[in-house]
DNA sequence: AAAACGGGGAG
DNA sequence: CTCCCAGTTTT
């Protein structure tokens, strides 16, 4: 098959994309010339995180800092806060650190601007810059990389590659329709399990769909191995104030949670690792009350986790209240032994 | 170049 | 169960 001519391309996504964009809540303003501010949050948002998801939580998060300059007033907690069960914390912490630059410097209006700020990577500046200023960046992630390597056939595309083929299919005319165009194609067509090749504008021209084994295009990637932790973690309180810790380090770094004890390779119980933890708290008068087991999956651990409850009297004075912390969905998962099942969002 | 980083949806 | 999601940062 002869290499893709870039026009007809052009031409095929653009003319689908006009009628069958999806109508998104940052998507408000002239094409190329979208409110910055909403734009960023958007793709911070949606870093790693489906759109369906994604959109759940920019609602909420654009109600509590309606402003870049509202965003960079808040501590730290309030933003963890606000992007509580979202995952990718650091996404938030880089966020407001961020915001801060811009409150004080204002927008960045050039690619090489928003790529300086914390938490924005080469896709992050392109989407901004394009669909905020109409710079002529093409954007590269998940769904540009599965659309392109599809078109062209490419089953181990590397990032440079995915790039390049962006650069140069990127319709100059309309950069930042461009860019959405084959972001929607790959999220509503070309999904990853089941293209729905007959409704696809590039058929034609599409490598994969000629092969006739579209989904073998890109090959998956190689999986880390997933670790198994077992712990245990104290409950001092009610449904209402808990001891909570926060957590420091990359895993959870800045949110609250229970205090929680890892069970060491060697031991066979949860007893030496709930020793621990009440040494470690101070509270080795009485017994816990075992309240059952939670379990929790993140992408490179599964956690089993023995949750122990001691009534709040064990611990006057250091309560938190639990409706204002920032929790991880783990730590939810945790605190609904006691109070019932409940939704977070 | 590879690992770490949350959590959930789809098949 | 596996794979993947509007990726970035750190090692």
């Amino acid at each position: 098959m002869p290499p893709a001519p870039a026009p007809a391309l052009r031409t095929a996504l653009l003319e689908w994309f006009d009628h069958a964009r999806r109508d998104l809540p940052w998507r408000q303003g002239p094409e190329g010339g979208r409110d910055p501010y909403r734009v960023w949050v958007a793709e911070i948002l949606l870093q790693q995180t489906q759109v369906s998801r994604g959109r759940l939580y920019y609602e909420r998060f654009l109600d509590t800092f309606p402003t870049v300059q509202a965003l960079a007033a808040a501590p730290q907690d309030a933003v963890l806060k606000a992007w509580e069960g979202c995952g990718y914390y650091a996404r938030a912490r880089n966020l407001h650190r961020a915001a801060g630059i811009v409150a004080q410097a204002g927008f960045p209006t050039t690619y090489d601007g928003w790529l300086a700020l914390p938490g924005v990577g080469p896709y992050t500046a392109a989407a901004v810059s394009s669909l905020a200023y109409g710079a002529a960046h093409a954007v590269s992630d998940g769904n540009v990389r599965r659309v392109l390597a599809r078109v062209q056939g490419e089953r181990q595309p590397t990032d440079a590659w995915v790039q390049a083929q962006a650069d140069a299919l990127l319709d100059p005319a309309r950069p930042a329709a461009w860019n959405e165009a084959v972001m929607d194609l790959g999220a509503t067509v070309c999904t990853p399990k089941a293209p729905d090749c007959p409704r696809c504008p590039l058929r034609e021209w599409c490598a994969a769909y000629a092969s006739g084994e579209p989904t073998a295009y890109p090959a998956p990637k190689r999986r880390a191995a997933v670790q198994e932790i077992r712990a245990a973690a104290l409950l001092v309180g009610d449904t209402e104030h808990a001891l909570l810790e926060q957590r420091t380090g990359t895993l959870l770094g800045g949110l609250f949670g229970l205090p929680l004890e890892e069970v060491k390779p060697g031991e066979k119980d949860m007893d030496t690792a709930l020793t621990r933890l009440q040494h470690r708290l101070g509270l080795v008068g009485t017994a816990p009350t075992l309240l059952g087991e939670v379990t929790h999956a993140m992408t490179h651990r599964r956690l089993q986790i023995s949750v122990y409850w001691l009534p709040g009297t064990a611990a006057p004075g250091r309560m938190t209240a639990i409706g204002e912390a920032a929790l991880s969905r783990l730590d939810h998962k945790a605190l609904a032994l006691l109070r019932g099942p409940q939704r977070l969002l």
